[in-house]
This record gives C-alpha cells, structure tokens and sequence, in this order.
DNA sequence: CGAAACTTGTTCCAAATGGAACAATATGTC
DNA sequence: GACATATTGTTCCATTTGGAACAAGTTTCG
C-alpha cells in the first residue's frame, strides 16, 4: 500500500519503500543526474529552515536573505541585494520595507549618488541573525553527516570550484 | 562605481569585479557556506532553464516537473508526485488539470482504490520532455565544464552518497 | 456491521513572487 | 548647457504558491 510519509523536498527523493513506484528511477537513470540531486539537496537543506523561520520569526525568504546579506558586509543597496541575491527589485524592495517597520534594518540616503540608499542591519537584526544561524547550521550538520571528513573537505572544495566557475 | 550585470541566481554570488561590496564575504565566511553554495548552484542550475520553459512552451516549474516525473516513472497518482516533488497536493492538483487540458497527461480511476486517479504520460507529453531535457543538458554541462572528469566522478558519488542519507 | 480515523484529490483564500511601467537621479555626448 | 540614455527604487498587476478546510472513498477495530 502506498503509505510514505511526506518529506519535505523539491523535485525528487529516492524511495526504497516496497508497494510505491520505483522512485530511484528519477535520480538514477535520467540525463541530468547531478542537476536534480543537487536541487533535491539545496531544497533538503534550505526548506525546513524557512518554514521554521517563517513560523518562529515571521519573516519570509527573501526578508531573510536580506538580513543574512547584511550580517556578512557592513552597507549595501537594495540593488546589491538584488544582484546578490538574484530576486527581482521589486522584491527586495518589499523586504526592506518590511525589514524596517520592524526595526531590523536602517536606511540612510547615498550622499553620493541621490538614487541609491544604503542599507545596514540593526543591533536588533544581528540579534536576529544570530537566532536564526544556528538552525541552517543544525540542518546542514545532519545532512552532512553520511560524509567522512575527508569527503567534507573534497565537497568543499568541488563546491569552491563550481560556485567560482558558475559565476563568471 | 557599481556596475555589474544582474545575475539569475539565488542567495549570493561572488562577486570579483572592484567597486561593489567584497560579495565573497558572503560565501567564504559564514557559517553554512555548503547550504548557500549548494542553494546558489542548484538555483543556477534550475532558473534559467524554467524560465525558458516557461517563456517557449508556457509551464510552470510545478507543471515540468510533472512532466519529468511521468517521464520516468509510467503511472503515478497525484498523491506520488507530490510525495516525490515535495510540493503540496493542490500545487500538484492544479498542475494536473492544466496538463490534462494541453494533452500532456492522461487519466484513468483506479480500480483498486476509488480515491485515487493514475496519471500517464501521453506521446506529445513525451516529446515535450524529450525536446525540453536538452536545455538542461546543456546547462549542466556548462556549470560543471570546470571541474576534470575525476572530479566530476568524485562529485558523482559525493551527490550519490548525500541523497542517499537525506532521504531517509 | 458500524463508528472513528485516515487518505486522496479538490476548492478556497491569503501570501509570495516576478514582469512592466514609472519618477527621480546620473551619466554620456554633442 | 541640453538632450538622449542608463540606473535606482517604487508601485501596479497578474501569476504562482501553499495552508486549511472539505467531500468522497478506504481502513481499522470494537
């Protein structure tokens, strides 16, 4: 009978439960193997944590990103965090409003340049960050944790490689 | 001055180019570099080819997705595919009604469980996969053209080994 | 059998998302 | 300087998304 519990994930989970369809035939004998996979695993590693942070913190993906962009460089404009981050401007610029109704960022006019504002992360906001990291750092230990450390360190590097040749 | 080009990407990219912010902050020094590297790289893996998807044949990722899955696996219900994509069962409901009506899938109750309908690939659903496959063939090829055939092996069991303990 | 509990697929609704157009400012070129 | 062009942040709107409740069918177990 099929009788799986639901997993959170994106796109495909190798199943070795017997009565469901032979769901391993996705990830093993199809044209683009290491794509899926590694968006079964980014999903894998990043979901739950959303939904936690949405649930305890109310704050959204991309409210998220935002914040965790400014924990790791002093200033930046929303249209950094665009680039950075990869989502339309739009949607930054929701967030940061968001953001500083509730305190976590503070927006300051670029005397340089009248179109751009510089935004920079609350005390409020890095007690936010400080919060929310260790839940990405609990999920990403257990999914890491089928790697000896020396397989940790040769995903570290491929992930260096890929991330730098992916990039350009 | 900054000066860069939008990048389709998710959470954060390295970012060389003087000027801007030292982006790489981001990546080398923090905490869950795994999680965003590997969020960054599926995510450009996965969003260009959507959105050629969506822009040539009119789907939505939920909708191809389907399509990979009965592609690969000749008859699941909705129940299967949501299990197996990780999205919720309406997301999954919407998409079969649309594919239905476009010709992509076929329908049929199933007999051993009046709750359950068994869906089907249809032969022009096939060809859709089979003329979409090589956008992420080649996308893939060109995100790992960076890495040496031993380390594309190594990457290989590295995804194997991964996927294998997060889908406990 | 029959009542409670569960599963499947659906509809409804609210939130998140992304494209396009827009006003304000900057830059480049003559 | 003046005009065309580009950039930044914003608003508007249509689409996508996911939670919750629901009806119909199935299983469990007295």
């Amino acid at each position: 009978m099929r009788k799986r519990q639901k997993q959170p994930q994106e796109v495909v989970a190798p199943n070795s439960e017997e009565g469901g369809p032979s769901i391993d035939a996705i990830f093993q004998r199809n044209e683009v193997r290491d794509t899926f996979r590694m968006s079964f695993l980014a999903n894998r590693l990043v979901l739950p944590v959303y939904d936690e942070i949405k649930r305890v913190h109310g704050l959204c993906r991309g409210e998220y990103l935002l914040l965790f962009c400014l924990s790791y460089i002093d200033e930046l404009t929303a249209q950094d965090v665009a680039e950075v981050t990869g989502r339309p401007r739009n949607s930054i610029s929701r967030a940061v409003h968001r953001m500083l109704d509730e305190g976590y960022l503070t927006r300051s006019a670029d005397p340089a340049d009248g179109r751009q504002v510089l935004l920079r992360i609350t005390p409020k906001g890095q007690r936010l960050h400080i919060e929310i990291i260790p839940m990405f750092v609990t999920q990403q230990s257990a999914i890491l944790s089928c790697l000896s450390a020396a397989e940790r360190s040769q995903l570290d590097q491929l992930l260096s490689k890929l991330v730098l040749g992916a990039s350009q």
